[in-house]
DNA sequence: AGATCTGTCTACCATATGGTAAGTGACCAA
DNA sequence: TTGGTCACTTACCATATGGTAGACAGATCT
């Protein structure tokens, strides 16, 4: 991995500038149609002084996929570990995950491009969230025993409720085909409506 | 556009030959980061044979995207107007897609590259697809008028069926983080749990 | 037979790509 | 003062890219 690099006079290291310009880059461009030298131009560097901190544009992928992942959990974790039980813990997580995209939109994109990112680059993410989907997959496993939400597979229906909110969240042409804009007042009624669908779908007993 | 081209002795002409691998090569490559030596190599001729039916790479992808268009309008017009009223449409609908996903991926998987393919390329799909998305939301607003379904934004709701089912059926990298394996079997799963979830969210009366 | 058209090819080309090698100046420890 | 490390640079390079120009064989038309 690469080492860090004391932050300059600007306030933050070149490193981390250049890693936050390539995620941007690979999440919106894609990996393999962003180009070294374009990202440098972006940052008024030489390509070079991007392969001195990465020396191969596999290695920065690799460091933009170890940050990306570890910004993620801390931001998931957190309402899947103390969030309420049962419905409320989900409502929970989904609204961070939707404020996440609000902040960061770059990291949801770039989990998205995880399925062009064939081996060894998806396993790397797919590794290091494996033990919040184990969690997630556990909490909804138990909420189902104890009767508070219908029965499903718990991984399948994660991956359904993964799918809807990254769909949501990302697919910004679809977006406006489907006459949503993508400013932040859409983002709150794409929030209420995935929030009241599930409800309906998961919820046992009263409405 | 690119005329036809009488096919050869080999039984479809060159320029449909060109067009089915572009489009799985756009599909999972992505369109930047397919080339066309690469592509020219795998069909075993030139790349200036390429560029002799479609002038450009842009063009190409304009073909591969119009008659992606036609074949995906095609596929779904048909359960989305003959199939009954209420829930079995909704129904007919999504297993008319998974359908499609197992005989031709690289559709759905084109359409799930439409974000990257900023304007013009997006557009044009969108507008292709339009009249799909019109019929498909007046049906589903038509329904919850009439009490058979419970109330949602129809455009939210078609967006949100949408993410979910492109997504179950696209992310393969991430199915494999999900525990599922791509296979024909979890494929028919996906598909039922998909429609469990939907029919619990949308159906309104005794489940 | 000769001219024309069609489909594919070889020969190039300018540009962009990821990456190597070797510098340069600032700072720092001896 | 000098030697070394750090952060970043200029100078190249082999390869791959999309695209142009034009040759060539076979079919079709006159």
């Amino acid at each position: 991995m690469a080492r860090q690099g004391r932050p300059g006079a600007s306030g933050i290291s070149t490193s981390e500038r250049i890693l936050d310009a390539a995620l941007v880059s690979f999440a919106t461009r894609g990996y393999e149609a962003s180009s070294l030298d374009v990202l440098a131009a972006g940052l008024e560097i030489r390509k070079q002084t991007i392969l001195y901190w990465f020396p191969s544009k596999e290695i920065l992928l690799e460091a933009v996929i170890d940050r990306s992942a570890v910004e993620l959990s801390a931001a998931l974790e957190h309402s899947l570990t103390t969030a309420g039980g049962g419905w409320s813990r989900v409502d929970a997580v989904v609204r961070s995950v939707f404020r996440l995209a609000a902040r960061r939109p770059e990291l949801l994109g770039l989990v998205r491009e995880m399925g062009r990112l064939g081996t060894p680059a998806a396993t790397r993410l797919v590794v290091a969230l494996e033990p919040l989907v184990v969690r997630a997959s556990d909490f909804l496993e138990g909420e189902m025993d104890a009767g508070h939400m219908r029965r499903h597979e718990p991984r399948l229906l994660l991956l359904a409720i993964y799918s809807t909110v990254i769909g949501m969240l990302t697919e910004v042409e679809v977006l406006r085909a489907f006459g949503e804009e993508p400013t932040a007042r859409s983002l709150v009624r794409r929030r209420n409506e995935i929030l009241e669908l599930l409800r309906s779908a998961l919820v046992t007993g009263p409405g």
